[in-house]
DNA sequence: CCCTGATTCGC
DNA sequence: GCGAATCAGG
C-alpha cells in the first residue's frame, strides 16, 4: 500500500471537504490509517485546512432525532413500516402536504458511516441501497453499548406491531376529522 | 472512553 | 517519504 496519485487526490478532496483524518482514512481504505493520513497531510502542507468546514460548524446539535422524522429514512427495508412509525412520532409534520424526506438535510452524508467506519458503539441501521456505493449506516452513538441501534432507530426497530397499527389508526381518524 | 490533529523519529 | 507511537487536547 502506498500513496498513489489516486489516493492523494482522494485525500485532498475529502480533507478539504472537512472530513476528519480517521474518516478520510476509512474512506480511502486500502490499509491507510489515520496516522498515515495525518502524516501525509503534513508532508503535503495541507495541515491548515482552507476553512475547516466541519470543525468550525457549531457541532450540529444531536443529529439523532430530526425535528420531523423522515417519512422514509431508507429504502429497500420495509419502508411502509417505517413510514407508519414516523407518522406516530410526528403526525403533524408528516401530514403536511409539503413534508418530505429530509435525510440529506438533517444528517449530512458525511456524518453517515461506511462499513469500515462503523464502530462497536455505533448504530447499525442501514441507509440506502446496500448495492450502491452510497450505502451507509446511521452511525449515531447507540446508548450504553446496549442494542445495535441508536435511540431513534431502536424505536423504529422494536416498536411492537400493535403500537404501529394503533398509531396508524389514530392518524387516520385524525385525518378524517380534519 | 470516545475522539481530534500534531509531532517525533526509526525505518 | 512514510506512519506507529505518542502527545496534548476536547
Amino acid at each position: 500500500m502506498s500513496w498513489t496519485d489516486e489516493r492523494v487526490e482522494m485525500l485532498r478532496k475529502l480533507w478539504n471537504d472537512g472530513l476528519s483524518a480517521s474518516q478520510v482514512a476509512a474512506e480511502i481504505g486500502a490499509g491507510i490509517t489515520r496516522n498515515a493520513v495525518i502524516g501525509k497531510i503534513h508532508r503535503l502542507g495541507l495541515a491548515q485546512r482552507a476553512k475547516t468546514p466541519l470543525a468550525a460548524r457549531p457541532r450540529v446539535a444531536k443529529p439523532q432525532r430530526p425535528q420531523a422524522p423522515p417519512a422514509r429514512v431508507h429504502h429497500g427495508h420495509a419502508p411502509a413500516v417505517i413510514g407508519n412509525v414516523a407518522l406516530a412520532l410526528a403526525p403533524r409534520a408528516l401530514v403536511m402536504p409539503d413534508a418530505r424526506p429530509q435525510e440529506e438535510v438533517v444528517i449530512p452524508m458525511s456524518e453517515r458511516v461506511t462499513l469500515m467506519e462503523l464502530r462497536e458503539s455505533m448504530c447499525r441501521w442501514p441507509i440506502g441501497d446496500p448495492t450502491s456505493p452510497e450505502f451507509r449506516f446511521c452511525g449515531a452513538k447507540s446508548p450504553g453499548g446496549g442494542g445495535p441501534y441508536c435511540g431513534y432507530h431502536s424505536q423504529i426497530a422494536y416498536q411492537p406491531v400493535q403500537d404501529r397499527r394503533r398509531a396508524r389508526d389514530q392518524l387516520r381518524s385524525a385525518a378524517r376529522l380534519a
